[in-house]
DNA sequence: CGCATTTGACCAGCGC
DNA sequence: GCGCTGGTCAAATGCG
């Protein structure tokens, strides 16, 4: 009989399909979580390519034979047109399929109909066949150009991006270009963002002005003087103690006035804009060691938190507007959660450097807004992208575990999390790094267009330290410290590139990079507690090594104070966060 | 003795 | 207006 026959066959051809769907499926949920859009294409993807093929049977059982046919034509149709990707098994191509099912017509000719009727249903089967493979052609045809325009969309922002990275790099000095390359950039990330709602473009975006801002940040120092040098790309970091702040004594910090730069200045002249970067991670040390001197001057319980909060003062120079707090984590005291606020206003030493970039540029991602909008004033504050209004951490995709935004604190907060080790052996984390189930929420879907602007998200950690004008203006240092620290950036960036190539995880980059240069360049130990009884700069002397040596934009800073390697008193410093 | 840390007090902002 | 909280100050204390 007829009837039983095709069932078999019927299920066959689903195993077979099945395979086919498999590909067919993954290709498109590649699509899928390439771009996210609102494509029409993928309502229709889901549609005819979406369907499981238990269901298509169950319809087909139904008599509902089309979406069953869609497949089978499909695959005929696929095999012609790509030759490729779902190759058909069934010589016959689409009919073969068609009889399948459509023995769903097996309703019919279960009815012991005759030959003639049989020829009937099948002539019309036939040409439902037909009307439904020619729609298949044409939906397929449609899903090709939107892929087409996609992966052109896609390689055009690459090229682009990698434009904006190539002219920040040659032209670090010109302080408006970052403001023009985020005009730019922003403009095309925007256009993406707003006709595709591609968080990819959105996290891109926001990685740009991370790195345009980290450039603006990294770059004016080496063009000013030292002395100049508070303004960057956390404007309102840097200036607010001066400024804005309303701080009390901290205004006579004053000492670094808000630049000319609009970007600055507009975000300094935003009073109670003032943002934090705060970083997360895990350590059994009382602080981390940022490669920066600090001072406590106050510690108090907060609210919420059985460890006292700790705060630090910045005593590299005299009047250094940063403060830090530091804080374990009430869920997991493991961790430490360091807050930093303000911005240097004297050279920094490498170590320091990298974590000072990383900051600000964290900052700067997050008060870049009046920037952008400050020439067109077009779309308002970008980081109201990625703003929750209540305390909640939206992510930022690409870092999305490591970053995040609270616009519930009195500042704007971002916070860096160095705590997760998403599973790329070998990656060194800061301190530990333990497990920590990931704050925010990952999107393993936007992997592939990772790779960008996570590169790119990195390399606002290295440019400063790699910039050879940098070098060349803050380095009056022996050659032999030049190379030594072209050798420890080289790490650096070996790192970055093994992290990201292990696991395109801006968590895990960041962590490599800071590690790299906290554990090899300089861990630093530097804090306050280091000099006791000599002067600020009693470090000095310990040093010069490798890391020290990296005086990287060797800013000269204070007294040669440089940085050690990974000294022991880091463990050993008086823990205030962790006593009591 | 000089410096950093400790710690209670003070101040400002904010919410009720 | 009051209380709470966060942030800072500054005298006291401790350490090398």
């Amino acid at each position: 009989m007829e009837t039983k026959k095709p069932e078999p066959r019927h299920r066959h051809d689903h195993v077979l399909h099945e395979e086919d769907e498999a590909h067919q499926e993954r290709e498109e949920n590649a699509t899928t979580t390439m771009d996210h859009g609102p494509l029409s294409l993928h309502h229709r993807g889901a549609t005819l390519f979406g369907h499981r093929h238990d269901e298509a049977a169950a319809a087909a059982r139904r008599g509902e034979i089309r979406e069953v046919d869609f497949f089978s034509l499909d695959s005929g149709a696929r095999q012609q047109q790509d030759g490729g990707g779902g190759g058909r098994r069934v010589p016959g191509g689409g009919w073969d399929d068609v009889n399948i099912g459509l023995d769903l017509l097996t309703t019919a000719t279960d009815a012991t109909t005759s030959a003639e009727e049989k020829a009937t249903a099948r002539n019309q089967v036939h040409m439902e066949a037909s009307a439904v493979e020619a729609e298949l052609r044409r939906v397929l045809d449609e899903n090709r150009r939107l892929r087409g325009m996609l992966e052109e969309l896609t390689r055009s922002y690459g090229t682009l991006y990698q434009q904006l990275l190539q002219v920040t790099q040659h032209h670090p000095h010109q302080h408006q270009h970052p403001d023009h390359l985020m005009n730019n950039r922003s403009s095309l990330p925007r256009t993406h963002l707003n006709t595709m709602g591609m968080p990819n473009n959105t996290s891109t975006r926001q990685l740009l002005e991370g790195r345009a801002a980290s450039s603006t940040a990294q770059t004016q120092p080496d063009a000013d003087e030292a002395s100049d040098e508070a303004g960057e790309a956390s404007p309102s970091l840097s200036n607010n103690a001066g400024n804005n702040d309303g701080k009390r004594k901290i205004s006579q910090d004053g000492t670094a006035p808000p630049r000319e730069n609009g970007e600055q200045a507009s975000s300094a002249e935003l009073p109670g804009r003032k943002a934090r970067v705060s970083v997360r991670a895990r350590s059994e040390a009382p602080m981390i060691s940022d490669g920066c001197q600090w001072r406590k001057y106050g510690q108090k319980m907060a609210k919420g938190n059985p460890c006292p909060r700790a705060y630090y003062r910045c005593t590299m120079a005299v009047a250094c507007p940063v403060r830090k707090q530091v804080q374990r984590c009430a869920e997991d005291k493991t961790i430490l959660v360091t807050t930093y606020e303000g911005h240097h206003n004297h050279p920094l030493p490498p170590a320091a450097t990298t974590m000072a970039n990383t900051t600000s540029a964290a900052a700067a991602m997050l008060l870049s807004g009046p920037a952008t909008s400050r020439d067109g004033a077009l779309l308002g504050h970008p980081a109201a992208l990625f703003h929750h209004p209540h305390h909640a951490a939206t992510t930022i995709p690409y870092a999305s575990t490591m970053a995040t935004l609270s616009a519930s604190a009195p500042f704007p907060t971002i916070t860096l999390d160095l705590t997760q080790s998403p599973g790329a052996p070998g990656l060194p984390l800061a301190h530990g790094g333990l497990q920590r189930p990931p704050v925010l929420g990952i999107h393993p879907t936007a992997a592939p267009a990772i790779p960008i602007p996570v590169a790119s998200a990195l390399a606002m950690f290295l440019p400063q330290q790699r910039g050879p004008m940098a070098a060349a203006a803050n380095m009056p240092a022996a050659p032999g410290l030049v190379a030594s620290r072209q050798q420890q950036q080289h790490s650096v960036m070996e790192t970055v590139t093994a992290a990201i190539t292990a696991d395109p995880n801006f968590t895990t980059a960041l962590a490599a990079a800071i590690s790299s240069v906290m554990a090899g360049g300089g861990g630093g130990a530097h804090q306050s507690t280091t000099p006791r009884g000599g002067s600020n700069n009693g470090i000095a002397g310990e040093v010069n090594g490798s890391a020290g040596a990296a005086p990287a934009l060797a800013q000269t800073t204070a007294g040669g104070t440089n940085v050690a390697n990974g000294s022991p008193r880091f463990a050993t410093q008086s823990c205030t966060t962790s006593t009591n």
